[in-house]
DNA sequence: TACAGAAGCTAAAAGGTTTTATCAGAAAGT
DNA sequence: ACTTTCTGATAAAACCTTTTAGCTTCTGTA
């Protein structure tokens, strides 16, 4: 009806239909400074009805906090990066933060670009991710004046990251193996290069003792596979249980046990690792795997860097949560 | 060293330490304007030993425009998302364009809470994702000033859509089992009430005539495998080829034709469709499969997007992107 | 000499919000 | 009757940039 009938409603709009200044329409939408709780009611109901939004780019400019904060990922794939980036941004939406996706491909040019990109944003943060714990973070990252968070990546001594505590998640695995009476497990996983590998052998080999036998190989179900002939090709005793490092090689070794028509999870049991479903709720029998909990990775990355942006201090390390056990029938 | 150490460097303190006015600075760093090239030159060696960057936020509010774009998605596990995002951001990232990333997890309120936050935010337009494409997005999206694109996703009937060329991409596959000798092909897919179910069975139907045999199910690689068992339970002539509508699907089929033994190519050649990597490479043998180019379909839309936020007009309609055939050992 | 036109620069407004400082008026205390 | 205190409301500044309109100064032409 009026002349700025295209376009959103301003605060102006309010205060000029409400009858008030400007100033009063802001203190009684945000309850600040001192109004009356008629006039203030009376604010409100007109913003309600104009459907007035008060516009963010305003806000932020003026509050120097955008209500913002980018993610960095260089997995163009998403199976890792797209449940946390859900997590974070299901934590945040209920708090007004938004969140800016950026896929980096493993290019240090595109990291560079997004990098300046969600600071010209102004953002609240950063999430850095990554598809491997140890994966080093960009070096602009180091000395920004916004704060970061690593999850799933590894960060400066400094700084605060976010982990699956992988030594627990391969106790639960090894724990549940030998509840169900296992003695002979074998730990089947993927490359030595690989940190979580190296520490989940290691929580693996703490449990088993000197009986214990890891083989490392590649992160494929074709090494689950080959995994299980080396084993069977030699002399002595078999194992009555697999811990695999990924659902992956969980399903090669699957097959491989079938192929020799060994019955799963009577002759043998098989724990994975990723709780991955197109993988895990797949093979046959459907796979006990461990589950990293990605979705609450992001959840604690999402709090952490909310409470940064609000000048909260954070005990700076790699705080590790826990992975849990999903039980199917294999094991 | 000056007071406004921390923090960044504004448009200000360029013209200050160049000894020129603010709107000459501006001027000169935007090419706008009448600016000596002197001066031109002076100014922006200056912003650059600064490092001046421009604030967004007072240049979106300035503009009118964001150069932000969101994207809303009901996908949690990134198999279908992901790879449309990552497309997205590497276009726009180009043009200055940054990607609020919403996961509705299917939810409405959080559907309506994302929305807004995303209009709040000025975003120049929206990009809506599903993972099926006759999925209806959410009524609100329907009346908005800001342009809207559908991605893999049903939009109203003048809107603009990008889906996968479901048809196209069968008789690729159709054919290519023809062009080695294949007479008799069975086609198993989906739930039939999945609209690229129908398509593709049609377009299956028209090519290989009044002999072929549509399998509906779910998709899974149980009902691949059950499948199977159903074709061979029957007396008849048996299949030298199947079309699959998936790459579980597939694999299913793989597996149980293998139990058989049965050989693949040689026997039946087995055709999937996704080019779901986890899957296809690690049949055994590996799979021939449809890529629906997901990451060409993010491009696609993220120009498409951009187009519309600078008043464009696009043809309304649905744009059918092709799918390219992967060849492994399959077929 | 006078004047048109152009070149180069700048002050000021605009964009939408929050916040600070101020002001008018009423109630309360002396 | 006079000051003090309090309440409720507001004008104006601030955030950082782009853009419009205007102001000098200079060159060239009549």
């Amino acid at each position: 009806m009026s002349d700025s009938d295209h376009g959103r409603r301003t605060i102006r709009d309010v205060a000029k239909a409400a009858g008030v200044s400007i100033s009063t329409a802001s203190n009684a939408l945000n309850g600040t400074g001192r109004t009356n709780a008629e006039t203030r009611e009376k604010v409100k109901r007109i913003a309600d009805e104009l459907g007035f939004r008060p516009n963010a780019l305003a806000r932020g400019l003026l509050m120097k906090r955008s209500h913002a904060i980018g993610m960095l990922t260089n997995d163009t794939y998403g199976r890792l990066t797209l449940p946390m980036a859900a997590g974070v941004s299901e934590i945040l939406v209920d708090h007004g933060v938004s969140l800016f996706l950026c896929a980096t491909n493993n290019d240090p040019r595109l990291a560079k670009l997004h990098l300046d990109a969600l600071l010209d944003r102004q953002v609240d943060g950063i999430i850095f991710t990554a598809t491997r714990i140890d994966l080093e973070p960009p070096p602009e990252l180091l000395k920004l004046r916004v704060p970061v968070i690593y999850a799933f990546a590894q960060g400066p001594a400094d700084s605060v990251s976010f982990h699956p505590d992988d030594a627990q998640g391969a106790r639960v695995a090894v724990q549940h193996l030998q509840s169900i009476g296992r003695t002979r497990i074998v730990h089947i996983t993927g490359e030595e290069n690989y940190l979580a590998a190296r520490i989940r052998a290691h929580a693996y080999e703490d449990l088993v003792g000197p009986s214990g036998q890891v083989m490392f190989g590649e992160w494929s179900e074709e090494w689950g596979h080959s995994a299980i002939d080396e084993i069977y090709s030699q002399s002595g005793p078999k194992p009555d249980a697999i811990f695999c490092g990924s659902d992956e090689i969980a399903r090669g070794v699957i097959d491989a046990l079938r192929d020799r028509g060994i019955s799963i999870p009577d002759d043998v049991a098989v724990v994975g690792f990723d709780n991955w479903e197109v993988v895990s709720k797949q093979t046959r029998p459907p796979l006990t795997t461990i589950d990293m909990q990605l979705k609450e990775i992001g959840h604690r990355a999402g709090l952490a860097i909310l409470g940064l942006s609000r000048q909260e201090k954070l005990e700076p390390g790699i705080v590790r949560l826990p992975c849990s056990i999903f039980k199917r029938n294999s094991a």
